[in-house]
DNA sequence: CAAACTTTACTTACTGGTTAGTAAGGTGTC
DNA sequence: GACACCTTACTAACCAGTAAGTAAAGTTTG
């Protein structure tokens, strides 16, 4: 009998796990199939065996980050908007302290003109969905009065989500960015700043 | 007699010009002398010639960014804050119209890890000369009253160019990106939206 | 229950293409 | 004849991708 496990077999995750990390630091055209072969002590062409076309690979990571990133949305609309936003903060320094990771936004707009077509289609739906949320959350947070910013919340959630994706890559010139970015976007949202 | 212009060969400064298109739009890894060569119609030896490894290309090639930025901010000292706002917009605007190009300070923070650390360092000063000159036009704005804005200057300034650079890398996927973030941003400032 | 097969998950060994980079030579100009 | 600016011809490394083979596990069938 097959286990649920077995629907993603153990080699094919740690493969997507490790060109999740090689993609989010180096960038997809900067890494090859050696990489994770020997990251992963076997041959070249086990890689092939579970992901033929480097294509293939790159769809499947983007198609899991859009999962995972549904249901960190699901599992968070019980929430108030201040806190989905830390939540978010949250997000965005786990990325930058693993290896000063950038967010998978980032790397597929910068690389998006040498991408394979089913990447990028992957990635506008990719992007899309990470622009929904921090819409929502603008728009919530005017809705119940909890921020008050100027502009409109599509507005203000593009200014959201392309200020920490730019604040991300910046910061691997000077790490204190990410912080400045938080504090400054909690204050034209009209949020108290947390104590510390 | 050499003339001034021949301080920098007429090819020698095409190949540059060929290299900062490939590296807006394709990106330091994803582009090749390959490219170069048969886009200016000489052999590939030819641009080792005029620059002997892929890094000094890329160090030339900041350089001339560095050079040119300096410029670009000297010659509107004399403009009012507002003023020196809508020029950055029009450079943005510039970079995005010819080819969907971004700016350097996204490629080069995004491919970060992976260039050669002449080509990081410069990469460091450029990015602190960018966020130096948008953290003085936030500065003088909310010195002459004309900017009004929560937190500091140091951190809205940091905040235009985060929102600006992952802007033009979110605007492959959606063109209009740009305007709703200029927008977006006068209105954070308090400045007047200016009549269409 | 066991022999016969099919499938899974690899390996070795390779192809053809691209990469940066080099060495040596040619050609025109001051 | 020295120099600037290129060429041809090459190397060694790396790249994605493929073909054929293998060992073990699972499945089917007599």
């Amino acid at each position: 009998m097959k286990t649920a496990a077995d629907a993603k077999t153990d080699t094919s995750k740690r493969i997507l796990d490790i060109a999740e990390e090689l993609l989010l630091t180096r960038g997809y055209n900067a890494f090859s199939y050696q990489h994770i072969s020997s990251a992963l002590g076997v041959r070249n062409a086990a890689i092939h065996y579970h992901y033929p076309k480097k294509t293939d690979l790159g769809v499947a990571l983007i198609q899991r980050y859009r999962r995972r990133f549904q249901r960190f949305v699901e599992a968070q609309l019980a929430l108030t908007p201040a806190q989905q936003l830390e939540q978010y903060y949250t997000l965005t320094d786990a990325y930058f302290e693993r290896d000063q990771q950038i967010c998978p936004s980032g790397i597929l707009t910068t690389e998006y003109q040498t991408l394979p077509e089913e990447m990028q289609q992957e990635a506008n739906a990719f992007v899309d969905e990470m622009r929904d949320w921090a819409v929502s959350i603008a728009a919530r947070g005017r809705a119940d009065g909890s921020m008050r910013y100027a502009g409109t919340p599509e507005a203000m959630g593009l200014l959201m989500l392309a200020a920490l994706q730019g604040g991300l890559q910046l910061a691997r010139t000077d790490q204190a960015v990410i912080d400045v970015l938080k504090i400054q976007i909690r204050a034209l949202l009209g949020l108290d700043v947390p104590l510390p």
